[in-house]
DNA sequence: AGCACGCCGACT
DNA sequence: GTCGGCGTGCTC
């Protein structure tokens, strides 16, 4: 494979001029009988600028006569026996899709019987022509720089050596003042503010690399090529605590943050100072601000590349470009980072890999996780799968000795109580649902600073029924849900937002409604009057909450939008979480745990956390501490039953005789089996193949043909009708998180505050 | 997606 | 013979 930069080498410069240059081209289209390279002969106009990477436009007899794509390869020999076209263009000098990335992608798609050209789209930023000429000009300026340099004093052993602090100096910054070629934490002083704690750092504020609270010798063993495999591959169990981290923008000077996050900046800074790059991905918004922030103190600005969606289009394309050149680069992001261009990979770091956002939307679905563990195979970098509370995914990658594990200190664990559900008692504390233990616990708690309490819901009232006949109030436009929001307030569908003015029972035609249950709001206000004097606050998605102020302060938060208390809180109650676990789902076990860990992880280092009404093994494992021991009862079970992660899934939905033809052909392989197929409406139907994580090639082999078949395939006329529209077409997705729920179709998109009330769902095959 | 190609029925 | 409708399949 060639050497890529973002300048590059030419065509030109690997071929004899004269000698035919082939270039391999994946095309930018989404169908499945498209998705492999495509040979083009480069004229020689263009041989300077086709290395491997660069956008391009092909001729493509149909489709408009041209297609946009991008160059994989430059070879001297072509493939496709026939006469090659030649490329029309080069669209621009930037090769955004370097070789390392396509392989990853490939491989991906190849999994999961999608195509590269749909992975390519979701982890290419669209091009911002301002943004890249800025870019190509500061780097051609660099370059320049450099030259020069080499050329006054060649004997400079900085300038000619091999490495990136060489190649690449800041181009502000005292770097020239600076000989210091250690690595790129070693050029570049820390940007103004506050020291780094613990060790005062002198002169230019480079940071010890350290990974605070975890055995030293594992972090050097983690970062070290050499190391074995499950050294270098670990599931972190995250410090279960709040810690502070210097913020000049914050009123108090300090951010506090679940410790976690300040350990993956670490982790990055660590990789960078050793020369190499870092990759931190992160599932939501909270925390990639809050890795960002502890970078800001460990690595100087230059040093890290956003790429998130939640940037405008020039900065998430300026991350992009950031991290494209041929020096070492901390990319934090969210779901794409994890194939995101990086000089020298050296570490994967993934956070939370149970939390749902972590499933990509777009086809073809792949998960972080996934995209995560092919770019280490493929890369040999550490990868670090981090969190709270582990899924049954990675507690199988640890049974099967593929990952290591990395936990802190034992004294660091922590014990979540089990508080039983009092079911006699009267007064406000049993209102509240609180049982009389807790009660003391969260009363003395709350002399010395601020409580948690989370529940499952947001509002007032998530439920109503019909005060005569007891059934379940269901929106009379639309069948969902009724909850009422606030006291007082009329009570609205869910689903359609429609006002329940005239509602009526389905079943008796009732008029009048009760509520029943407890969301945030009513759980606060009977807080509120359990715990006379203490001030209130509500976190429930809807109301996010920055900061918590100090003293007796109660904070009732819906799980997911817990709020950070600077020194933790001092205590923590889980309140819902019977419900929680009623859940239909398969993951209810895994979820519930991961809340409860996230939550517990808020508390500061010896304040108390009480599950209430939760019993049995979960109950008993949180209590010791060990929540892995859940997730490797639950792989057990889900072995029994032969369920994901267990085995792996794939669910094909279209026309019935679409999935029956697939579904014959997929059962026909070894070690695969198929469930349904199962009416999902008129014309639709959904069968789930399940398949040994050996056969997993073979059956995405099997899905991708049938798939070229329905995308190829012109419609057929039925009873001599005209042309019937040929709309559905077979659709298959791999490893879906909830394989056997149902996509409900025709129901608005889930919100946060909505989520809670998904629609029916029912688990089938078992 | 679009467009050529080929097979078959109906015409000069 | 040859024209043209439409279903099939390919795109370097």
């Amino acid at each position: 494979m060639p050497e890529s930069s973002p300048i590059g080498r030419s065509a030109a410069e690997q071929h004899d001029v004269g000698a035919t240059a082939i270039a391999r081209v994946l095309l930018d289209s989404p169908l499945p009988q498209l998705d492999r390279l495509f040979d083009y002969r480069i004229p020689p106009r263009l041989r300077a600028l086709a290395v491997p990477g660069v956008r391009v436009t092909v001729p493509l007899r149909a489709a408009g006569r041209q297609a946009s794509g991008y160059l994989i390869e430059v070879v001297d020999e072509q493939s496709f026996e026939g006469v090659l076209s030649e490329l029309v263009d080069v669209v621009s000098a930037v090769p955004v899709l370097q070789p390392e990335v396509y392989r990853l992608i490939r491989r991906a798609a190849d999994r999961a019987a999608g195509t590269a050209s749909d992975l390519a789209r979701l982890v290419i930023p669209t091009r911002q022509v301002r943004v890249e000429k800025a870019w190509l000009a500061r780097r051609a300026a660099e370059q320049a720089a450099i030259e020069e340099a080499v050329s006054e004093d060649a004997a400079t052993a900085d300038a000619a050596s091999e490495g990136p602090a060489a190649e690449n100096p800041a181009p502000e910054g005292p770097a020239a003042e600076n000989p210091a070629p250690e690595g790129p934490a070693a050029e570049n002083p820390a940007p103004e503010g506050p020291a780094p704690e613990g060790p005062a750092a002198e002169g230019p504020a480079v940071t010890a690399p350290v990974v605070l609270g975890y055995d030293p010798a594992a972090i050097d063993a983690l970062l070290d090529p050499a190391a074995p495999g499950p050294r270098r591959r670990v599931a972190l169990t995250a410090i279960p605590e709040p810690a502070p981290v210097p913020d000049p923008d914050a009123p108090s000077g300090r951010r506090w943050m679940p410790a976690a996050a300040r350990t993956l900046a670490e982790l990055a800074a660590a990789t960078l100072a050793r020369g190499r790059s870092a990759i931190v991905s992160v599932p939501d918004y909270r925390d990639l601000e809050n890795v960002a922030a502890a970078l800001k103190v460990l690595v100087p600005a230059d040093g890290v590349a956003r790429v998130d969606a939640g940037q405008s289009n020039p900065d998430r394309y300026r991350g992009f470009l950031r991290a494209l050149e041929p020096r070492p680069v901390i990319v934090l992001g969210m779901r794409t980072a994890v194939a995101a261009p990086a000089h020298d990979l050296g570490l994967i770091a993934l956070w939370d890999d149970g939390d749902g956002l972590h499933v990509e939307p777009h086809a073809p679905g792949v998960h972080t996780r996934d995209l995560a563990l092919l770019r280490q195979e493929d890369s040999g970098a550490a990868l670090v799968l981090a969190s709270h509370a582990r899924t049954t995914d990675v507690q199988r990658l640890v049974e099967v000795g593929y990952v290591g594990e990395l936990a802190p200190t034992p004294a660091r664990r922590r014990r979540i109580t089990p508080t039983a559900q009092l079911t006699s008692a009267d007064g406000p504390a049993a209102r509240a649902r609180i049982p009389s233990t807790a009660w003391r616990t969260v009363a003395a708690a709350l002399d010395e600073g601020p409580v948690l309490v989370q529940v499952a819901r947001p509002g007032y009232a998530p439920r109503l029924a019909c005060a005569d006949c007891g059934e379940t109030a269901r929106c009379t436009a639309c069948q969902g849900p009724i909850a009422q929001k606030r006291q007082g307030a009329t009570p609205a569908c869910q689903w359609c937002g429609a006002l329940a003015v005239e509602w009526r029972c389905s079943r008796c035609e009732g008029e009048r409604w009760r509520t029943v249950g407890s969301g945030s709001g009513r759980t606060a206000d009977e807080l509120g009057r359990a715990f006379p004097g203490a001030r209130i606050i509500v976190a429930d998605g809807e109301a996010g909450v920055q900061h918590v102020p100090a003293g007796r302060t109660l904070v009732v938060a819906t799980r997911g939008a817990e709020p950070v208390a600077e020194g933790g809180y001092r205590a923590v109650l889980l309140l819902d979480g019977e419900r929680m676990l009623a859940r239909e789902s398969l993951r209810v076990v895994e979820d519930c745990v991961r809340w409860w860990c996230t939550a517990a992880a808020l508390a500061a280092p010896d304040a108390p956390v009480m599950l209430v009404g939760v019993g049995g093994a979960v109950a008993s494992a949180l209590a010791m501490g060990q929540p892995e021991r859940i997730a490797a009862e639950e792989l057990a079970d889900r072995r029994l039953l032969r369920f994901p992660p267990a085995v792996r899934v794939a669910a094909m939905v279209g026309e019935p005789e679409q999935v029956a033809r697939a579904s014959a052909e997929v059962a026909a392989l070894e070690g695969v089996d198929v469930l349904g197929p199962v009416e999902l409406d008129e014309d639709r139907v959904r069968a789930i193949v399940r398949f040994d994580y050996a056969r997993g090639a073979e059956v995405a082999e099997t899905l991708k043909v049938a798939l070229i078949r329905s995308a190829t395939a012109k419609p057929r006329r039925v009873d001599g009708r005209p042309p019937r529209r040929r709309v559905p077409g077979l659709r298959v997705r791999f490893d879906d998180h909830e394989p056997f729920d149902d996509p409900a179709p025709g129901r608005p998109a889930a919100s946060p505050a909505r989520a809670a009330d998904a629609p029916p769902s029912g688990r089938m095959g078992g």
